[in-house]
DNA sequence: CAACGGACCTGCCTGC
DNA sequence: TGCAGGCAGGTCCGTT
């Protein structure tokens, strides 16, 4: 599922086609995602032009005049654009007709994403209101996670991946990053050197920006909005790679569990 | 408060 | 071929 440079990528592929676009119709064929579609969807944004669609941390933000629509992908989401005639496809849960020949479809097989009508300004909004720096802005930087560790004995890896301390950075990047950076995914975060933190921030900047370039990262079922996979994964260092041998060193990539989430680390590369 | 486990949901892969 | 079990890119919530 899509972290933040599937995000950016969806969010890149979609604006050409739709800002400055009014939307025509809105269909809800399933309102049950994360949390339920509102009801009122249609009618508040039929007829409405969309003015940007612009990205916080992995939500998408669709503004117009009067509210703004709030994305997130989940797992397994996707946003394509389509012809309103096209096929639907099992899992199309919501449709937003923009010109007669460009629809917006809602795809998600797991449902854990959704679609959200804000009237309020969407950083004051609960799902966005305590989130920390975007990784790629400037607020961003080795003190930032230096600050957050500080008495704290969680793995580095959960710390790099709570949204209140950097947002954006899920699973595949938390590990990437970790290996770029010689950090072992586990060390508690309280008993990291200054200087490493530097390092790791950077890293994060790093691996974040090119793989936004590469279009994502496809594993299994990611594609932008054009249809076409992420092609980060050629890559990837360590993610998915367990039993492996490291691409830096003469060992193996392990495989391990932190927080419930799949951790992979090189035991020679990162300390 | 920090930290952890479980929950949400479907599909795909493996092994028997 | 069928079926059970494990696993998946995210986030929220309740309990210690």
């Amino acid at each position: 599922m899509p972290e933040l440079p599937e995000v950016e990528t969806t969010r890149r592929g979609l604006e050409p086609w739709l800002v400055g676009k009014r939307v025509r119709k809105v269909l809800v064929a399933e309102p049950r995602l994360r949390w339920p579609v509102d009801p009122q969807l249609p009618a508040l944004l039929q007829g409405r032009t969309l003015l940007a669609i612009e990205r916080r941390a992995k939500y998408l933000l669709f503004r117009f005049k009067h509210g703004t629509l709030i994305g997130h992908l989940g797992m397994s989401g996707s946003m394509r654009i389509t012809k309103p005639q096209d096929e639907t496809r099992k899992h199309d849960h919501v449709y937003i007709e923009f010109s007669r020949a460009r629809q917006l479809r809602f795809h998600d097989p797991r449902r854990f994403g959704f679609l959200l009508w804000t009237e309020q300004d969407p950083a004051l909004h609960p799902r966005l209101r305590k989130l920390g720096p975007e990784p790629l802005g400037p607020a961003f930087d080795g003190s930032t996670l230096a600050d957050a560790a500080r008495g704290r004995r969680v793995a580095a890896k959960s710390l790099l991946m709570d949204p209140a301390v950097v947002v954006g950075v899920g699973n595949i990047y938390a590990n990437e990053a970790l290996f770029r950076a010689g950090i072992r995914p586990s060390r508690p975060a309280g008993r990291i050197a200054r200087a490493r933190w530097d390092r790791l921030a950077v890293e994060v900047r790093k691996v974040l920006a090119s793989a936004i370039e590469q279009g994502g990262t496809t594993l299994r079922d990611f594609l932008g909005s054009d249809g076409e996979p992420g092609y980060f994964v050629q890559q990837l260092q360590v993610y998915d790679r367990g039993g492996e041998p490291c691409r830096r060193c003469e060992g193996t990539v392990r495989r391990t569990v932190i927080g419930q989430r799949a951790t992979y680390f090189c035991p020679g590369c990162q300390t």
